[in-house]
DNA sequence: CTGTTAGCGCTTTCAC
DNA sequence: GTGAAAGCGCTAACAG
């Protein structure tokens, strides 16, 4: 048998007589034969190489910091889990996005590393420049929470749905002002939760004037959103955090002011990160599907030649899990 | 200029004339050319590629129940950014320890990826059929938390010095009824708690009878070891145990005995994950040096050929983190 | 259906 | 100090 009909029988090729590739497979499995990726690379196949990119600052801030994110864990879960069963590896690498060399660093990447897709997490899956350079290389990419158009397979996480699924909780637990602390504007899903929570206000017939604060994910951001929600005379009974680290620092703030949670106010955070177990009270979360999402992008890739490629944003929907940090509306005594 | 020339200077090889280098790298740097690491280890050169070998069962388990185990995290932030300083790349993979094809399952790995050096954690790092595998194979690893004699570059995270430093902290608080829960025997640094545990309380003239427990750094087996450790009439002061899980476990415990932390008894944790922040009370637990362990692995990996390798294994300490749930010993009122 | 040939982009080896 | 030739392990393209 030839060098060729081995490869043949590896790639799972057609035109290979059944009584032929066992023979093959048999001597295959008897040397424990694996053929190197970099070969298989350089002949102009496949790297079998899946390329998640993330923004390095904020990356290695979490990680130092050590509260508790576990966007990458998460990640990896879904994807190399997803990438193990069809023999592809997913590797993490970290770009930063406010920088003037994205392009070169990106370009350096790819050509170093030829990956056969890359996954583009926010705020990179938004950035035209890293969009347009992949594009341009023939590189196909999905891109995690940007719905602009253009190429790329696009994944979102329900962050729509989901503002309006904590809302209506809040709703039906009697809430009538109900205020929302969103995400930075350079993220479109914060836009995407505002639109969530605003139609289930909106649908309920509820006021949202001077409900809605931003801020920037950052722990230091919700202690500013929280105070200007909390200190005004006409305050609202629930607050629904874009970040378990905002909603940490409402609870800060809700302390000092001592209202008590849930009775004085409920909270509901977005992410669902270990820590909110932990808190007192237990925060009810919006939980992301960030491992199903990103199994289902590594699929996409992995066969886009073979099925054909959504034109339609996929959206995986989360869950609302909840725990102690949401109850009914205090009663109207005046206080 | 010739091919030969510009891989010259890109690999900083002796022979090319400065002026002849200066040429070369402006054409490099005008063209943004970057080598392709599949053809580079194709030509026999390096891969640029640190492997991270992780427990596949564990891994998947924690990344899973987001119960805040870091531990893949603080491992990529100390490899993934050494490796980036030295033009490599760093890439997790998982294994399984207890599995028949190990052998087979590392061996297909390696012949794929051909990396140009592999961390194994524990409990890879103590599997003879591993080790020997890539001794065999002439790849060169790091062997975290193992010090059987053998090939591979050993590292520690001060296990020993840290079960000390937990004691003596305890020590100094006036407890002397300090309890330990080890970790599983498979694990060496299990032992090695133990023994600076050992230590620390001998040389203070301490008992330590009936001590210590072991668990298997889960929260299942914290339970029960401390129901043991608690349930003795003559129960200990002070707690010290093995994984933040198992802390968890025993503030439980501590709360169906109505036991008071830190008045009643102390704990102290190890790992120092995100979570013990936010425990009532928040845990004083041994931090350990992952990302340093990590780092200095890679960059003894990469070096091995200018520097020489330590024969000695070497020690990466830790710290204590002092939070609330350590305490002075209670006063002996006969309760 | 199977085998042969050429070539991927580098580095090694050897000539000059 | 530089350049030319050979080859790494595979697959695409083509021949049979």
């Amino acid at each position: 048998m030839s060098l060729q009909t081995v490869s043949r029988v590896i790639n799972n090729e057609p035109n290979v007589r059944p009584e032929m590739k066992e023979r093959v497979q048999a001597s295959i499995d008897r040397l424990g034969y694996v053929p190197s990726i970099a070969a298989q690379r350089m002949s102009g196949s496949r790297s079998y190489l899946i390329l998640a990119i993330n923004d390095r600052e904020r990356t290695i801030a979490d990680w130092r910091e050590r509260i508790g994110t576990d966007w990458v864990d998460q990640m990896l879960l879904g994807g190399m889990l997803t990438c193990a069963e069809h023999g592809y590896r997913m590797m993490v690498e970290l770009v930063d996005t406010h920088n003037d060399h994205v392009e070169r660093e990106l370009s350096a990447m790819i050509a170093a590393l030829q990956p056969d897709g890359v996954i583009l997490t926010p705020p990179h899956s938004e950035n035209p420049l890293i969009t347009g350079l992949l594009a341009k290389r023939q590189i196909s990419f999905a891109r995690i929470s940007s719905l602009e158009p253009g190429p790329g397979i696009r994944l979102t996480l329900d962050d729509d749905g989901s503002a309006r699924k904590a809302t209506e909780h809040l709703i039906g637990l009697g809430h009538t002002r109900i205020a929302l602390i969103a995400g930075p504007e350079e993220y479109s899903l914060s836009g995407w939760r505002i639109d969530g929570w605003l139609r289930a206000m909106q649908d309920a017939g509820l006021a949202t004037d001077g409900l809605c604060e931003r801020g920037d994910f950052s722990f230091e951001s919700g202690l500013k959103a929280a105070r200007r929600l909390l200190d005004s005379p006409d305050r609202p009974t629930a607050i629904i955090a874009s970040s378990d680290q905002m909603s940490l620092a409402t609870l800060e703030v809700a302390r000092d002011l001592e209202l008590e949670i849930p009775r004085d106010l409920s909270l509901v955070s977005f992410d669902n990160t270990p820590i909110v177990k932990f808190t007192q009270p237990a925060l009810t979360a919006v939980d992301q599907p960030i491992a199903e999402t990103i199994s289902r992008a590594v699929e996409l890739l992995i066969n886009q030649d073979k099925i054909a490629m959504p034109t339609e944003p996929i959206n995986v929907e989360g869950s609302l899990v909840e725990r102690a940090s949401t109850g009914p509306v205090p009663a109207a005594n005046g206080g």
